[in-house]
DNA sequence: GGCACTAGTTGACTTTAGTCAACTAAATTA
DNA sequence: TAATTTAGTTGACTAAAGTCAACTAGTGCC
């Protein structure tokens, strides 16, 4: 009854539950769950089928069908993917987008009921489904280049400069310039900004700008607390150095801070040498990697 | 997508999924899912149907459906509640014990699959699912009498005594026996140990035994970290109050610690007032109420 | 060009879940 | 004691979800 086990199970029955009720809000529109399920997962910019199937775990003919129904309601248009005439991609059409925004403000009404419900400790409560979520979809993370500017970018540099803030009393935000100056540096051709995607929330990010002729500085490696420890920032070391690569960088140069002990094993692991300083407080060590 | 509320949509959409695959090992064993939840939650010592509806959010017609499948089956048994003879008990038979613990072992791999999958971070996961499950079953807590050396009350006392270790360098191990010296004092008709309940994970007691004629001590109030800001510990504190009342006590005494700023606060808030030392290190605050 | 493969569609079908109303029988209330 | 309420049963029904196999059409490779 008290052990890890019993407990994950009694989530389990909690959950199914309440996830259950919050599903029901898609009632009363006159379509089946599973067609409001489909909908909703259906983005205005267009949606692959396998997507679709793949993320609602759903049969082919199943999932055909149901596009079937609501692309005769008018919701939905469907189209051959260019490069391969065999895939299809879901679109919403006008109406279909109009019948999307009131799915969702049906869900955010619930989920606000939820949080309601949670009183003084939403907090926590956010920081706990997020934890599970992340551990859950931990398999399924995406590195992809975004726009610095983009605001899941800016929702990584704001988690980014909170920690840097929390760990050294002497740094001041003022010193934490949001968005990035700059920013057509960390752009291609320039340089690169890559954030790690867990299913649609930003996880961690990592960022690429020149520095000196040939040398690029790698800067704003992030990974959200819920998502330590499965190795993503050596993931996003990795990626940000192959893309460097290609690039045609020959050299990588970064500044850190010695507390960041956790960071500099990482680099240290992966070929990472220490260097002379090139930049000043509050960095106290540097380090670069040949490519 | 930062906010609150598409977090809340993330978690729903990983778990809904991710439970789903928790279910489905139900599956495999010739009966549908809803039979195989329905024979899960059947005790051995027998369940109430009214219980069962109630958990499961089911339909009269259709739990009395599943029942008298689970019956011709010979996997349970149906009884009339002695004390009421419109309500019914469901009972398992020993097939059904069997047939009940392969269920049992099933979803006790999945979730292990769970689990492994988590990795170093098993106990943030755990810690994060308490919290979710406690908060979304608040309003369901129940606080029922226990007997002081169940099981569920060693939980409570041993999680109450990680409190004090944490709290105070000077409190060492074997100061706090378990189980309870004199377990009998905390027994009707001398004394009472009430446990409050979030589904069937103990999140928080207090208990009551005699100390001088006609005044007993209030010990061991504690409550579950993931369970804290609801009002718990005063709806305990009540509970055990009224419960002395009607034992015939006309006053109560209890020792504390003033680190424990929080636990004081509500004291006073409840009519309690501070009174002379009774006891030793180390409480340093000592509080007495009349009832 | 031919062959194996992949993505998706469609028809025919079954199972599961759920609803609704009429009913029995025990308990409660007036 | 009669009327009302409550717990559960049963039959008739519908809707939703899912399965299976045959099919079309595009892709990739020898």
């Amino acid at each position: 009854m008290l052990d890890a086990i019993a407990r994950l199970r009694r989530f389990n029955r909690v959950v199914t539950r309440e996830i259950g009720a919050l599903d029901t809000s898609y009632l009363g529109r006159g379509r089946p769950l599973s067609s409001a399920r489909v909908l909703q997962l259906v983005k205005a910019s267009g949606t692959d089928v396998a997507e679709l199937r793949n993320r609602l775990d759903l049969d082919t003919g199943l999932l055909s069908r149901l596009l079937r129904a609501l692309e005769t309601e008018g919701l939905v248009r469907l189209e051959t993917d260019p490069t391969d005439g065999r895939r299809r991609i879901a679109l919403l059409t006008p109406a279909g987008q109009a019948e999307w925004q009131i799915y969702d403000q049906l869900g955010h009404a619930k989920a606000q009921q939820v949080f309601d419900h949670a009183g003084p400790r939403q907090d926590a409560l956010i920081a706990a489904m997020d934890l599970i979520a992340t551990v859950m979809l931990q398999d399924q993370v995406e590195i992809r280049d975004a726009d610095p500017n983009d605001p899941a970018a800016l929702h990584c540099l704001s988690a980014y400069f909170q920690i840097l803030l929390a760990m050294n009393a002497a740094i001041t935000p003022s010193m934490l310039p949001l968005p990035l100056p700059d920013s057509e540096k960390y752009r291609p051709p320039q340089g690169a900004f890559l954030i790690a995607w867990s299913d649609d929330l930003p996880i961690g990010c990592v960022s690429l700008h020149p520095l000196e002729p040939g040398i690029a500085e790698v800067k704003r490696l992030w990974v959200d607390p819920t998502a330590r420890g499965q190795g993503l920032a050596r993931r996003l070391m990795r990626a940000i150095e192959s893309r460097a690569r290609d690039m045609g960088f020959i050299g990588l140069k970064l500044d850190s801070h010695t507390d960041l002990a956790a960071a500099i094993a990482l680099y240290r692991s992966d070929g990472w040498l220490e260097t002379a300083p090139y930049t000043g407080f509050p960095a106290n060590i540097w380090m670069a990697k040949r490519l």
